[in-house]
DNA sequence: CCCGCTACTTGATTAAACAAGGTAGCTGCC
DNA sequence: GGCAGCTACCTTGTTTAATCAAGTAGCGGG
């Protein structure tokens, strides 16, 4: 179960997860970790996640509003901006176009090591 | 094309596929950034591969020599070691199981914003 | 009254990419 | 012989971001 990642994988990646999730559903930090656990994102904890929204209202890109709860405290509700929809458009192309390159490469086998240099043509 | 404009991107990338070109062939920094430009990763500097290249020597990932050459200075070939190459089976594994469900999430449509919560149930 | 769950916040640490700059070898040209 | 221009490498400082750890609180139940 993908527990095992590299957490620089990470980098980059997460703002447009969480712009999607907001997109689809509008949502507050704790059930954000939450959602993420269950399309697989086991590894990610709220120190990272609360982080990231608070920069992304920083940024512009999501808006929030407080919103009361009988099972504690009062939830920050975030749901993206236009901005934060342009943001998800964007980042999203540059994942695709990242990821399929890198898929390119690293999908293919390893070729056995062949040739050594030895002086220079 | 193909050129990623967030840096954070590419974090945690670098090193696989710095690993995956050097397993396919012997090569030295300065001839790994043409590489990596080639395979569609145009925006990567001599200023971000020779660290990660410092790195994954400092780690006993790959191991260099120097060659001469007619045409400039001696050039430093890497080639990955056995843990290198170890390295390269988890990391690739572990981008392919994230990209698949990043690619999951974000090549799926962006649903249209729908309820908005009041109160709490 | 305290425990445990919910929920958000902050600070210190670490990793990595990038820009910019610097050193130097080699070739060819005038 | 000297200079331009390409090849090749290395370094330094800045910035961005994820992580860990810890802390603050609201709320309900025993």
């Amino acid at each position: 179960m993908g527990t095992t990642h590299d957490p620089q994988l990470l980098k980059g990646v997460l703002s447009p997860l969480l712009l999607w999730l907001l997109a689809e559903r509008e949502s507050y930090g704790y059930e954000l970790v939450q959602r993420l656990r269950t399309v697989g994102l086991s590894g990610i904890s709220e120190g990272t996640v609360y982080p990231a929204l608070s920069r992304l209202e920083r940024e512009g890109r999501i808006r929030s509003r407080l919103v009361a709860s009988h099972s504690g405290p009062a939830r920050k509700y975030y749901q993206p901006t236009d901005s934060g929809y342009a943001t998800l458009a964007e980042a999203t192309a540059d994942w695709l176009a990242l990821a399929a390159t890198v898929n390119g490469l690293l999908s293919r086998p390893v070729p056995p090591t062949p040739a050594a240099p030895t002086e220079e043509e």
